[in-house]
DNA sequence: CACCGCGTTGTTTTT
DNA sequence: CAACGCGGTG
């Protein structure tokens, strides 16, 4: 019964559930059940009959969301998940480009490029046509064309003021080009090629949206222009649009997403007003308002304010250490006493700002024996032995894919060097044809007889694994490549990449196929969709470390925030412009809102970064923080310049408690008597052994040692 | 063709 | 401090 159903919700999540057939934007704060908004809606969208399974189009961005909601879904109401189309924006539109592919011009056996994938084949266009990759970064032309894709742009829409817009745009041209020849689609390609479908296809348009009635987006914040064009066409002007998200967690627009698309959602749809789920379920009332304090610093916002029936809990704990490795020496402290104090370490969590930062804390927990789990990095489907083994079964898929063959050609070592591909590349840019077909036209000598071995070994593996099952095709595309024997001989990394080869002849006898006869192709595809989500934890209780950007949705009893410096978090490449600090913000947010009890904001007076000693000063984001919000812990730092709240609450100016060095602080201006007025820039050294970078106005840049340089303040 | 060593260059990340 | 890319040598 829906009543059942709707038990427990609040007015405010009560009314997005039950929400009539109208487009709508939900403002869900941080932990404010938004999920369970979402899921409960199609239940109760399903239970009232107003739409069938299969009419339901709910939209997230990873897959473990998608996964999520499923999983909840067919716990609420008896139902064939499988039916309705949730799934991540990539995972619809590849869904949708398999059942139409011929209307929509590509191969059925199309693969996917991941962002790998897209740059090496961004780098061979480059080569082939002889372009300095100084000019032309790989990276920028990888930018350009995804944010063009992003924007709805073919080349062929495109218009250049100057000559390196106007290469800039031919490369695009020729990219798309290069990949329709080989049959391969990248990330941004799949949205694109199905928003034209689409668009150009009247009668299918039709099709789905009669079908979708109810079209649901999860964390629309991060949706870029074309996600949302995409939803709009197939929205169409009757069906309802249902968004969820928060502008406050808007961490992506680094790479295109628009949290404008919330404000156009309310002006495209004539939605009033945003439906705010305001009550916070996760955290305590110290941390929701040290929350809502921090973001208040935030323009433009569509407004919002968390609140809670728990009380305040516990304060802030805020320490300010020697070091990088102090800091993580008191974090390890502090997970041993909470963990003494009942807590679980896998219900602690340290966050910062950039993996970097992870080696000076995983240093302090081997030392201190704590266990510790660090997430990110690189994932499964994203190591090379995967990688390789991969092109393999890609060229037993599709011969005519470059990039694999050009992966594993010469890999294991075969005698086909550098020099013999780059003829093949010329034959083939000659020719017209794909690289493959290079390999077998290649004429006589000694080069040939290894191309011609490759050939053999190639058709042969495709011949022995017919019959065979997608396990038994992988184990034996690894083993007849060669990859096996050679990664046996490597003693230093060989064994795990062993375990990593076995462990993808796992999956592959997990994996099951919707189409059996299209078993390699869709495992394929779903290597390259799902870059593997992290393995399933071993039993051992270990302390979560992971990016501020990795721990978004997840929460934690304890949490750590670390490494909370000017230049660090905020990042200093964001401190250029407004926009950009105000996603620093954002982070800091999703930071702090992780924490249910207890909160930690910890920095460090002195920090080794590439390889270089720096002297940062506090991040604005402690002193946005109000002081009667906080603890100050004691510290070797805090008898140096007592911390009294007060004293660090004089915002907006930042103070100034960078670590004297020698006498001298970074950013203070000083005088030399041969190179005159300067700042101190930098500075390395202990005792009497310092050494100062200083920037000269006069000479420049200049390190100088504090024993022999003649320097005094100005 | 393969390997070694030097110099450069460093965000955040899902699909 | 790394990881990666390039250029030179065996």
């Amino acid at each position: 019964m829906s009543s059942d159903l709707l038990a427990g919700l609040n007015p405010e999540q009560l009314r997005a559930v039950t929400w009539p057939a109208q487009s709508a934007l939900v403002l869900a704060g941080a932990g404010s059940g938004k999920t369970r908004v979402l899921t409960t809606r199609i239940a109760w969208l399903i239970q009232t009959g107003q739409i069938s399974p299969a009419g339901v189009l709910a939209v997230t961005f990873t897959n473990k969301a998608a996964r999520e909601m499923q999983a909840r879904l067919s716990a609420m109401i008896p139902v064939n998940v499988r039916t309705m189309w949730i799934g991540t924006f990539h995972g619809l539109c590849n869904r949708l480009l398999r059942m139409h592919y011929r209307d929509a011009g590509l191969p059925q056996t199309f693969q996917i490029l991941d962002s790998q994938d897209q740059l090496a084949a961004i780098k061979r266009l480059l080569k082939s046509l002889e372009l300095s990759d100084e000019k032309f970064p790989p990276r920028t032309v990888q930018h350009f064309i995804n944010g063009n894709k992003e924007a709805g742009n073919r080349a062929d829409r495109l218009t250049a003021h100057d000559y390196y817009g106007q290469k800039l745009i031919e490369l695009y041209a020729t990219y798309d080009a290069q990949c329709r020849r080989e049959g391969v689609v990248d990330f941004a390609e799949l949205l694109l090629r199905s928003y034209e479908l689409l668009s150009a296809n009247q009668a299918l348009c039709q099709h789905y949206r009669s079908r979708f009635r109810f079209i649901l987006v999860d964390e629309f914040q991060d949706t870029n222009r074309l996600q949302y064009a995409w939803l709009r066409l197939l929205a169409g002007t009757d069906n309802a649009l249902f968004a969820v998200g928060d502008d406050d967690q808007s961490i992506y627009a680094f790479r295109g997403a628009e949290v404008g698309n919330m404000r156009s959602l309310l002006r495209d749809y004539g939605i009033g007003d945003a439906i705010r789920l305001e009550q916070n379920y996760r955290s305590a009332g110290t941390i929701l308002k040290a929350a809502n304090a921090l973001i208040e610093h935030n323009d433009g916002r569509l407004g919002k304010n968390l609140w809670t029936e728990a009380g305040d809990g516990e304060e802030i704990r805020f320490y300010e250490a020697w070091s990088d490795g102090d800091e993580a020496e008191f974090i390890v402290d502090e997970a041993r006493a909470l963990k003494r104090e009942g807590l679980n370490l896998s219900d602690m969590a340290v966050l910062y700002r950039s993996n970097a930062q992870s080696r000076a804390l995983e240093h302090a927990l081997v030392n201190g024996r704590i266990p510790y789990r660090v997430y990110g990095g690189l994932r499964f489907f994203e190591r090379q032995e995967i990688k390789h083994a991969l092109a393999y079964l890609r060229l037993l898929a599709n011969p005519e894919d470059d990039n694999a063959l050009l992966r594993v050609i010469n890999l294991p070592a075969r005698g086909i060097g550098a020099r013999t591909v780059e003829g093949l590349q010329a034959a083939s840019a000659e020719g017209g044809m794909s690289l493959w077909q290079a390999v077998c036209g290649a004429g006589g000598g000694k080069r040939a007889t290894s191309l011609a071995k490759f050939v053999l070994l190639i058709d042969a593996m495709r011949e022995r694994s017919e019959g065979l099952t997608l396990a038994e095709t992988v184990s034996l595309a690894i083993d007849d490549s060669g990859l096996r024997a050679m990664y046996e001989q490597d003693k230093k990394e060989g064994e795990e990449r062993l375990a990593n080869l076995d462990e993808l002849i796992n999956a592959a006898a997990a994996f099951v196929a919707d189409e059996p006869s299209l078993a390699l192709i869709e495992f394929l595809t779903s290597a390259a969709l799902e870059a593997g989500e992290h393995q399933a934890e071993a039993g051992e209780d270990a302390l979560q470390l992971m990016t501020v950007h990795a721990a978004k949705g997840l929460e934690f009893d304890a949490v750590f925030v670390s490494g909370l410096e000017e230049g660090l978090f905020p990042h200093e490449n964001s401190l250029n412009d407004d926009k950009g600090l105000e996603e620093e913000r954002r982070l800091m947010y999703v930071a702090v809102t992780r924490a249910r009890k207890r909160l930690y904001l910890t920095c460090a007076q002195a920090r080794m970064l590439h390889g270089q000693s720096r002297y940062p000063i506090r991040s604005r984001f402690v002193d946005e923080v109000p002081a009667a919000l906080v603890k100050v812990l004691s510290s070797q730092s805090a008898s140096a310049s007592p911390a009294a709240p007060a004293a660090w609450q004089s915002a907006p100016a930042p103070r100034r408690s960078t670590a004297e060095i020698g006498g001298f602080r970074i950013g203070q201006s000083v005088c030399h008597a041969k190179f005159g007025l300067g700042v101190v820039v930098n500075a390395e050294g202990a005792g009497s052994d310092v050494r100062l970078q200083i920037n000269f106005a006069e000479h420049g840049m200049k390190w100088l040692d504090l024993r022999y340089a003649k320097l005094q303040p100005a």
